[in-house]
DNA sequence: TAGACGTGGGT
DNA sequence: TACCCAAGTCT
């Protein structure tokens, strides 16, 4: 089926694996026949960082009311947080809206299919513009996420995990593995991220259930533990990232705009909760009304 | 390149 | 209880 050309020095049954992902994927309405390029971008940005449970309602309802670009870039900022909801990093919600301004005056109103031009657009870096053109346009493109990133470190370095990220050379470690023919590619693509995602986990991987298990340049070396520097975890209580979105929990659940005594309920500690005001006043995550009230953008 | 940036569920 | 983790991007 899929011969890999570029990647004929490995020995991983790559054929077995696109096999696999196409007999088990998982339906995932952004995987349905007939989902645009916006339906796309909209599903990979919203799940940077975000889990698919959480990511899936908030998707059908953001289809279903913005069906286009320019259906979202009319929108008010201040509607698109509100519907990204508690979806996390809402500062993802105003890039998406406004490189949805950008698609709609540039390019037609039409998502791109070239990776440069993608990566162009707020808030599409590596990830998002290859994820772009090879899920929603068919495209021969080297999509490394954490899950892929993952899979690479075991099976073809035969590593416990992933070290630090190296965009460049994490790309051409993937680039390597990819077949030359664009629809081959972009289902392999698929089929690593998928792989790392039910299968090759972080925690106790199925590797039982692994097509490519035979292969594994971690099962050949015993299945070795992580041996690369620290991971660095993220703090989350106590730092600005929590008092901020308390901040803006307190502005998405008002209907318009509230009164400093209505944040300050938001946090005890004063000074991190006027810092952390101000953070999100330069974020253009809230404006200040003229009578020195708060509100999401664009609600004055 | 390291650190900031939300949120919630699992262990 | 803490810590870990989840389809990253930007500075």
């Amino acid at each position: 089926m899929n011969t890999p050309t570029t990647g004929a020095d490995t020995r991983l049954d790559l054929d077995a694996l696109a096999d696999w992902f196409t007999a088990t994927a998982r339906p995932l309405p952004w995987r349905a026949a007939g989902v645009t390029g916006w339906g796309v971008l909209v599903s990979e940005t919203m799940l940077q960082q975000t889990p698919v449970n959480r990511v899936q309602p908030i998707w059908d309802e953001w289809m279903r009311r913005w069906p286009r670009p320019s259906d979202l870039a009319a929108e008010s900022q201040g509607e698109v947080l509100r519907a990204w909801g508690k979806l996390g990093y809402p500062r993802r919600a105003l890039r998406l809206h406004e490189a949805a301004g950008r698609i709609a005056a540039e390019h037609d109103d039409v998502v791109p299919s070239d990776v440069d031009t993608l990566l162009a657009l707020p808030g599409i870096g590596a990830y998002t513009a290859r994820a772009v053109a090879a899920f929603a346009y068919g495209r021969r493109a080297p999509v490394v996420d954490t899950n892929v990133r993952r899979v690479v470190a075991r099976a073809v370095h035969g590593a416990g995990d992933a070290g630090p990220p190296s965009t460049n050379r994490d790309l051409a470690d993937v680039d390597a593995l990819l077949p030359a023919e664009d629809a081959p590619a972009a289902t392999l693509s698929a089929a690593l991220m998928e792989l790392g995602q039910v299968v090759c986990t972080v925690r106790s991987p199925s590797c039982e259930r692994c097509p490519i298990a035979a292969d594994c340049a971690w099962q050949h070396n015993g299945r070795p533990a992580y041996a690369g520097p620290p991971k660095k975890v993220q703090k989350f209580a106590g730092t600005d990232r929590q008092v901020r979105g308390r901040l803006l929990d307190v502005l998405r659940g008002a209907t318009g705009p509230v009164t400093r005594d209505q944040l300050d309920a938001a946090w005890n500690e004063a000074g991190q909760r006027d810092r952390c005001l101000d953070s999100l006043l330069v974020d253009g995550l809230v404006e200040q009304t003229d009578d020195g009230r708060f509100a999401l953008p664009g609600e004055r």
